[in-house]
DNA sequence: CCTACCGATCGGTAGG
DNA sequence: CCTACCGATCGGTAGG
């Protein structure tokens, strides 16, 4: 596993030591992997971004799969870990589901390139990775989709179905990593705040 | 130009007529592009899925491109004119809020496949029409925030920024593509009725 | 980290 | 609609 610059907004078990090449390799990649997609990526590509020949990369990585797939297993796990860490030890379901939201859309504007990858490239990504990416997507949706139906049965929220609501808050945060450059003046944590604001109101969160 | 079976659903200036084999070739394409990508996809996958060999596919069609430019123009040019269908003659902006999101998820719902690829594979496309596939996207765009910020003068939202809610919105409903199945059980007007409604939430429609 | 090179596959054409 | 075939490019290895 490496790593992928994600600051300190993510908590995950530590991952093993690699080289700075290494490290420069896999973010070519992401970047390619994120404009061009997977297939529409060559090795040679990647080679040139980081400035040298393409037989060379494999000094540095096994494959290029292996380069998706750090991408996905990463970034999949650092969503729940960040998740349960937003929502721990908080009981009110309205700042439940706040600070998941919050959390999720923060992470789509902070890693745009991740959210890219992690939401087209599914069907590029082998088995037994793929499985645990899907897990860990079904995971967190069922997660929020809780959050939404505890908030319901306390009257806190007006929703009909609580398994709709969550698709549409979790791909309308997704879709922040598309559009989102930091440069226009927003901040990422505005940015959050308002899509938070979005999944209550789309939740009919009572006055 | 091509019939992509959109059924009543659309008003497009008429296509020139085509083979039922280049029609099936097209939806093949389609199906595939959708399920592992553009660059996913190579000309034998879509030549088995017709039942003929991959050369035999250039006597119904130009190019791989071609097939691609096909969908993404006319999906591009069918959300545009549903949307001004869905509007026209209707002033109240919450009324007009509400028809345009219902258009946009319906076809979402009824078309996962362009959807996605549309979505997806913008990268792909070459100009020129990649150009006015992304004129296209645009002028939609700010469309609906027109409307929202319409809306917003005349006292019936209460929204920051329509900029935002216009791209949460739009891309909610795009998702509907991906998780909808017609044997859920759930119908696509009702799916297009609920994320109407979502929108005008998150807008905060005055009540 | 390089050059040389591998077999496989790519989109597409020729010619029938 | 087929077989035969084109040059280009693919991911990856050998060997230094």
């Amino acid at each position: 596993m490496r790593r992928l610059s994600y600051g300190d907004d993510v908590t995950l078990p530590p991952r093993q030591a690699e080289s700075a090449r290494a490290t420069d390799v896999h973010d070519a990649a992401l970047s390619l992997f994120a404009e061009r997609g997977y297939h529409g990526t060559s090795m040679k590509d990647v080679a040139e971004a980081v400035g040298m020949r393409a037989p060379s990369l494999y000094n540095h990585i096994r494959t290029k799969q292996a380069l998706l797939q750090a991408t996905m297993l990463y970034t999949s796990r650092a969503v729940m870990s960040e998740f349960d860490a937003a929502v721990s030890g908080v009981a009110d379901p309205v700042e439940r589901l706040r600070r998941a939201v919050r959390a999720y859309a923060l992470r789509h504007a902070r890693h745009g390139r991740e959210a890219l990858v992690v939401n087209r490239e599914l069907s590029a990504l082998e088995d037994p990775v793929r499985t645990e990416v899907l897990m860990l997507r079904r995971a967190h949706q069922k997660a929020i989709q809780e959050v939404i139906e505890e908030g319901r049965r306390t009257g806190h929220f007006d929703i009909g179905s609580p398994g709709l609501a969550s698709f549409a808050i979790l791909e309308m945060a997704v879709s922040v990593g598309r559009w989102f450059k930091p440069e226009r003046g927003l901040r990422p944590e505005e940015v959050a705040d308002q899509y938070a604001l979005f999944a209550l109101r789309l939740v009919g969160r009572a006055p």
